[in-house]
DNA sequence: TGACTATTATAAATTATTTTTATAATAACT
DNA sequence: AGTTATTATAAAAATAATTTATAATAGTCA
C-alpha cells in the first residue's frame, strides 16, 4: 500500500472534494478516484459516498475508521523524518519551559559549554503543556518539563530531578509575615497576584482553592517573577510560587504551608520513547543528569 | 513511499539477511536490496551497513529509528484492517475477564438476549492485563476490565461503573470471626489462600502487605473462588476478595477493611480511543451502560 | 425545457515504479 | 585456489500509477 494514497484520502476527508484534493497536490483529478478505489479494494470497504441528494460526500464508518488511523500512519512518518534529520545532522533542540529556563538552565548551561556543546544545542520555549506536544511530534528531542503530578504518558519517558513545595509569599508588613507556616486556608479573603505563564502552577493554585471550597480574588497576573514580586512587596497581594523562583527579597517574607498533600513542583527530564538518542544527544541527557540529579 | 517496504526494512532488522527476507516474502533477493535502497534516498541516510569484519549487519541510528516507526505504523495498518472487517462484517467481539463475567455479566447477557444481540457478540475471556493488550490490537472492540488504580491511556477509553472494596474472609471458626471489622495490619502471621487468576487482586493485596511491612505466607493459590472458599471454611488460610465473588456462606465470614485509602476494585467499560464503534457495538454499549450503570 | 456548470467515473495511453533474471562483486571458509 | 554465502548492479519484464480525453450524473438558471 502507498502512503501517497492515505495522503490523498486524509484530504480528501478534510475537504470532501476530489478535483480540490488533486489541485491541493498537483495531480489530475482521477489520480484522487484511482487511489480512493485502490484502499476500497484494500480494505474491501466503501470509504465514501455521494450524497446527491444533498450533493455531498459521505463518509462511511469505514471510512471514518480508516481516517483515523491514515492521520495516525502519516503523523509516525512526519515525525520519522524529523527524527532522522536530527539524528544525520547531530541537531538537538531541548525544550525548556521559562521558569525551569531560569532556575536550572544557567547551571546546566555552565557544564554543557564546557564540554563545548552548546553549539550544537538549540532551545525550544514554550509552556509545560505546549512543550510536551512539541517533543511528541518531534520539534524537540529532549525536553525539562515541569508538572504537579508524575508525568506518565506512553509515547514519552519521564525522569524526575526535582521536588519543590509551593510557597506563599507576603509583603515584610503583611500580618501573616510573622508567620513560618501557614495552612492555605487562613488565605480565604486574600488578594492574589498571579503568574500568568505557568500552566503548572495555576493547577496547583486551583487545586488548594477547589479543596479549601474558596474562590480566591485574583487582582493581577504577570508573566514575570519580579513584577509579581514588586506587586507582593508594594502589599497589592499575596503571590504563590515555588522557591525557585525566589529572590531572596527584604521585603517579601516566604511562608511554608502546613497541608497534607501538597501539590508539588515536580521537575522532569523528557524523551519521546520511539527516539533513538544521538551521541551528542546522549551527552547532553548525561549533562542534565549530573547537574541537576544530585541537588 | 510503500508499506511493504517497510515491512521487507521491518523484517531485515529482525534476521540481519536480505536472502532470507526475500525468502520469506517469496520474493527476490535483489528485491529486498531495491526496497533498502529506496527508504534510504526517502529519509537521505544510511539504514544498514555492512560489517564485513564480523560478518554481520548493522544497523545504523538512523536504521534503528526507522524500525521502531516501521513497526508503529505496520501494527496501526494491521488494526485498521482488523477494525475495518469488524465493522462491516458487524462483528462485535467484548473481553471479559473470569471475574467480571461472573458477576456482572449474567445481567448484562439477559437484556442483551432481549434485544437479540447475544447472537453477533463474541466474548473473549482472559486477564485484565492480556485483554488491555487484546482492546489495543483490535482482537476485542470492548472491554470489561478490573484495575485498581481508575484507567488512563492514550489509546483506550475508560468509563468507570463500579467499584467495590476488598474484604478479607475467615472461617466461622477463626478468631477473627467475631469482628466486623478489621486492620489489614492485624492479618500478619495469618496463612493466606488467594486468588491465582486475577492481577487486580494480587495488585492490591501485595499493595497492603508492602504498606503492613509484612510477608505474606501464602499456603495455596487457586483460580476458582469456590475452592478458595472451601478451603478458608476448612481453616486451611484466610482470603482477600472483594465482595462480588462472595457466595455468602454460612461457614464463612467476611471481615470489612478498616485502613485508610484502601485499594478498590474498580470496574470499567472500555474501547479503543481510535475505534469507530458499529451500531450493534453502539447498542452493546449503551445495553452495558444502562445495565451496569445505576448500581 | 435545454444549455451550462460542477463534479466524479471510466478507458486507453503514457509514464513511473517494482520485480525479476542474470551476473558481478566481496569476503569468509576449506 | 576453489567453494560458498552473501549482497550489489544492470537490463529486461512486469506491475502500478498517472495523465489525457471523454463520459456520466445531477444540479442551476435563463
Amino acid at each position: 500500500m502507498n502512503t501517497k494514497d492515505l495522503a490523498y484520502f486524509n484530504q480528501l476527508i478534510q475537504v470532501k472534494n476530489f478535483s480540490k484534493v488533486a489541485q491541493e497536490f498537483g495531480v489530475t483529478q482521477p489520480t484522487i478516484t484511482m487511489a480512493i478505489k485502490r484502499l476500497e479494494a484494500e480494505f474491501q470497504t466503501k470509504l465514501v459516498l455521494r450524497d446527491r441528494i444533498h450533493n455531498e460526500l459521505v463518509v462511511t464508518p469505514s471510512g471514518e475508521q480508516l481516517a483515523i488511523h491514515a492521520q495516525n500512519i502519516l503523523r509516525e512518518l512526519a515525525l520519522t523524518q524529523q527524527e532522522i534529520t536530527h539524528l544525520t545532522q547531530d541537531r538537538t533542540v531541548l525544550g525548556l519551559p521559562p521558569i525551569i529556563e531560569n532556575y536550572y538552565f544557567p547551571r546546566v548551561a555552565a557544564h554543557l559549554q564546557a564540554q563545548g556543546m552548546l553549539a550544537n544545542l538549540q532551545t525550544l520555549e514554550g509552556g509545560s503543556v505546549w512543550l510536551r506536544n512539541a517533543l511528541r511530534d518531534g520539534r524537540a528531542d529532549l525536553a525539562l518539563l515541569g508538572s504537579t503530578a508524575p508525568l506518565s504518558y506512553k509515547t514519552l519517558v519521564a525522569e524526575e530531578f526535582d521536588r519543590q513545595p509551593f510557597n506563599v509569599f507576603v509583603a515584610a508588613t503583611h500580618p501573616l509575615a510573622k508567620r513560618k507556616r501557614i495552612y492555605f486556608s487562613e488565605l480565604k479573603g486574600e488578594k492574589f497576584v498571579l503568574f500568568n505563564s505557568s500552566f503548572v502552577h495555576n493547577t496547583a493554585f486551583n487545586t488548594l482553592t477547589r479543596r479549601n471550597h474558596f474562590r480566591p480574588e485574583v487582582v493581577f497576573r504577570a508573566n514575570d517573577t519580579h513584577v509579581i514580586m514588586n506587586l507582593v512587596a508594594a502589599n497589592v497581594g499575596v503571590t504563590f510560587l515555588t522557591d525557585i523562583v525566589d529572590q531572596h527579597r527584604q521585603d517579601v517574607v516566604r511562608l511554608e504551608l502546613l497541608d497534607d498533600e501538597q501539590p508539588e513542583f515536580i521537575s522532569s527530564i523528557v524523551t519521546r520513547t520511539s527516539h533513538v538518542l544521538t551521541p551528542t544527544q546522549k551527552q547532553v541527557l548525561a549533562v542534565l543528569r549530573a547537574t541537576l540529579g544530585d541537588d
